[in-house]
DNA sequence: GGCGCGAATTGAACCGATTTACTCAGGAGG
DNA sequence: CCTCCTGAGTAAATCGGTTCAATTCGCGCC
C-alpha cells in the first residue's frame, strides 16, 4: 500500500540483500557486479532477492568507495537559446548512452555565480566539468580547474589554454559569409547584433573584418550595430542600418533570430528582403529555410557540439593520458533566397 | 604548478584539515558546519587550513550520512524545444538558488528510456524527482515511484493520482481562444498540429470541441489536421486546410511553432494571415509579437512552470506532510494582428 | 579542598557500498 | 597420508564525511 505523501518505504540496502539470500553483504555485491568467483545459483539468489525487497542500488554510496560518480557537470550561460538548449540535449543524450547523469547549472555570464557553481560541482564530486566560461573567466582558473577535474572546453577561444577545447570554426564560416557577399558585387556590408563583451561574437566580428580588409573593402563603423541577440534586436538595428549616412547593401547577422529580426524590421518599413537588402544569418536553426524569403545562412551543429564534448570528457576520463584534443567543428554556408535577389538581377 | 592533464591533485580530506588545524575530525566538520559548540579562534583555525590546502567539501561523502544529496532530477520528453527548455532553465534556477543541483534526463517519449532513467536518478540518490511522464505511463507506476521519493509531476492531466503536479491551464486557455473566433463571427475553426498520442493536445482539441459545442456549432473532421510540433508541420498543414471540402476561415494552432509555419505556408501560397484565415497559436514565444502580422495567441509561462515545480519540490522535502497541492498556471489571451482583419473588415 | 557545571573538544559508530586478504572444503598428485 | 591447489564465499578495512555520548578543562562556590 502506498502512501499519498510523507512516511518512505525505509530504505532497503545491500546488507538486507545479503540476509534474505543467505549470503554476505560481500556475496551479494560481487554478484550484483557478476563476479566471476561467485557461483551463478548463488548468483541468482542474490538477484531474487533484489527482486523481492525492492532493492535500489546505491549509486552514491558506491561511489564513495570507487571515486567514481558517473556524473558530468555541463556550465553554460543560459539553456533558455536554441543554441545551449540543442548543446545540452545532445551532451545528455551522449551521457546517458554511457550511463552517465548530467548535472547543469547556468552562469547568466555572470562569472561570479560561475565560480560558486563549479565549486559546487567539484563538492558534487562530478566525474568531470563541461564549461562554457563567461567571457571575462581567467585562464589560470581554468588551468587550476583541470587540476581538480577533467575539464572540457566549449570555445575554442583559448588558444594559450592547454585543455580539451569543443569549439565551432566561426571564423571560417564568417569569412564564407562575407566572402560570398563580397562575390555578389555587394561592397557595403554591415555586421549586427551582439555586444562587445561576446566571445564568439568578438571571433566572427574580427573575422568579418579581416575578409573586408583581405579585399580592400573599407570599415565603416557605422555598419557595426551592437544589440541584443534576439528578434527584437534585430528588429530594432533595422532603423540604425537605414539611417547610416551610406546605408548597406547587404547585412551579415551574428545569428539567425537576429536576421529575422531584421526580415520583420525591413517588411515593416516596406523593404524587401533579399532585394534592398542581402541577408546572412549564422546557425542554421531549422525555421531559416522555411522564411520567405529563405535565409542564406552559416550552419553549424549545436547538438554535435554537445555530442563531441560529452564524447571527449568520456575519452579522457577513460584514457586520462590522452594527448589534449582541440575540435573544431566545420561550419557550412547554406545558400539561400535572402542573398539571391542580387545576382538574378544581374543575370 | 599544474599538470596539463592525467595526474590531479590527490585529494585532501577533512582529516588533512583537522590535522593541518591541529583539531579532530569531529571539530573540523562541527567547525565547518557553523556548529555554535565551536569557539570562534578554533573555528578560525579550521577554515584557514581549509583555505591553505585547498580542500574541496565532498557533498557526496556527506549525504551519504545525512542522507540528503541536495540534487533534483528532472525527467522531461526533450530539452531543445523552445518550452520545454525554458521550463529547465526556470527549474535549475530556482534550485540553484537554493543550493540544490539539477540533473537532467529527457526520455524522448520513450517510456522504457523513461523507465531507465527514473531508476538511475533514484540509484544517484537524488532528493525528488520533477517528472513529465510520457502518455503513456501507467498511474500506478507513478503511484509506486511515490513510495521512494518525493515527486512533483509536470501535468495536470492525471486527475486520479494524488500527487503534487503543475500544470498548465490548457483547457481555460483553448476555449477562451475558440470563443474569441467565435465571437468574431467564425465558424469553421480548424484545429491544427500534434499527435493523438500527446496528452496536452489531447487536453487542449477536448476543450476546443467542447467549446464548439457549447456554441452549436458543427464539428468537422477534415478541420482537424494532424502533425508534427513544429514549422514545418505548420508549413504543411496549409495545403490541407486549403484543400478540405469546405475550407475553415480560422484556425487555432497546437503551438505558435506550428502558427508561424502555417503564416509561412499562407504566404507561400499567396493568401494573407489575418484577412484569408484568421489565426490563433499558443505559448506567446517572444517572437510571436514580431511576426507581420502579429499572433494572437495564448500566453502561457512555461518558466514559470519550472520555477513552480521546482519550489513545491522544495517545499514538499521540507515539510513531507504537507497536503497535496496541484498547481494550474493561468493562461491568458494575447489579442494581436492576426485575428484583427475580419473586425476591421465588419467596421 | 572538593564539587558541580557549562563550554569546548574528541573518540568512535555510522551511512552503504567495494575490495582485499583470508578461510575452508574438496580434489589432484606424489 | 600429506601437501598443494582451486573454487566459492566471507570478515574486515575502506571511502569521507556526520553525529552523539563521553571526556576534559577551567572556574566559581561552599
Amino acid at each position: 500500500m502506498s502512501n499519498s505523501r510523507g512516511k518512505r518505504r525505509q530504505k532497503v540496502t545491500l546488507q538486507h540483500v545479503a540476509d534474505a539470500a543467505k549470503v554476505s553483504k560481500a556475496t551479494a555485491s560481487l554478484a550484483l557486479n557478476k563476479n566471476p568467483r561467485i557461483s551463478e545459483p548463488t548468483r541468482q539468489r542474490v538477484l531474487d532477492a533484489v527482486e523481492a525487497l525492492g532493492y535500489v542500488y546505491n549509486q552514491r554510496a558506491a561511489s564513495l568507495r570507487t571515486q567514481r560518480s558517473f556524473t558530468i557537470g555541463l556550465v553554460v550561460k543560459d539553456v533558455s537559446n536554441p543554441f545551449n538548449a540543442e548543446l545540452t540535449s545532445g551532451a545528455e543524450s551522449k551521457l546517458a548512452d554511457h550511463n552517465y547523469s548530467l548535472v547543469l547549472a547556468t552562469t547568466n555570464d555572470n562569472l561570479e555565480k560561475q565560480a560558486r557553481l563549479v565549486k559546487t560541482m567539484l563538492e558534487r564530486d562530478v566525474d568531470g566539468l563541461i564549461l562554457a566560461p563567461t567571457a571575462d573567466t581567467a585562464t589560470d582558473t581554468l588551468q587550476r580547474l583541470m587540476d581538480y577535474r577533467p575539464l572540457v572546453l566549449l570555445t575554442p577561444y583559448y588558444e594559450s589554454l592547454a585543455a580539451d577545447c569543443v569549439g565551432m570554426d566561426d571564423a571560417k564560416g564568417t569569412a564564407r559569409a562575407v566572402e560570398h557577399l563580397i562575390a555578389q558585387g555587394h561592397r557595403r556590408i554591415a555586421f549586427v547584433g551582439g555586444f562587445a563583451t561576446d566571445l564568439t561574437r568578438q571571433r566572427r566580428l574580427q573575422s568579418y573584418r579581416q575578409t573586408l580588409q583581405r579585399h580592400d573593402i573599407e570599415l565603416d563603423p557605422a555598419l557595426r550595430i551592437d544589440g541584443p541577440v534576439s528578434r527584437r534586436g534585430g528588429y530594432d538595428a533595422v532603423h540604425q542600418l537605414l539611417s547610416a549616412p551610406r546605408p548597406p547593401s547587404a547585412a551579415y547577422c551574428y545569428s539567425d533570430v537576429i536576421a529575422f529580426g531584421v526580415m520583420l524590421g525591413l517588411r515593416a518599413a516596406g523593404l524587401e528582403t533579399g532585394k534592398d537588402l542581402a541577408l546572412i544569418g549564422f546557425d542554421d536553426v531549422p525555421e531559416a529555410s522555411l522564411w520567405h524569403p529563405s535565409l542564406t545562412t552559416v550552419s553549424n551543429d549545436p547538438r554535435g557540439l554537445g555530442v563531441n564534448a560529452a564524447q571527449l570528457m568520456l575519452r579522457r576520463i577513460a584514457e586520462p593520458d590522452l594527448p589534449l584534443k582541440r575540435i573544431i567543428m566545420p561550419s557550412r554556408l547554406i545558400l539561400r533566397d535572402s542573398t539571391a535577389a542580387l545576382v538574378e538581377a544581374l543575370r
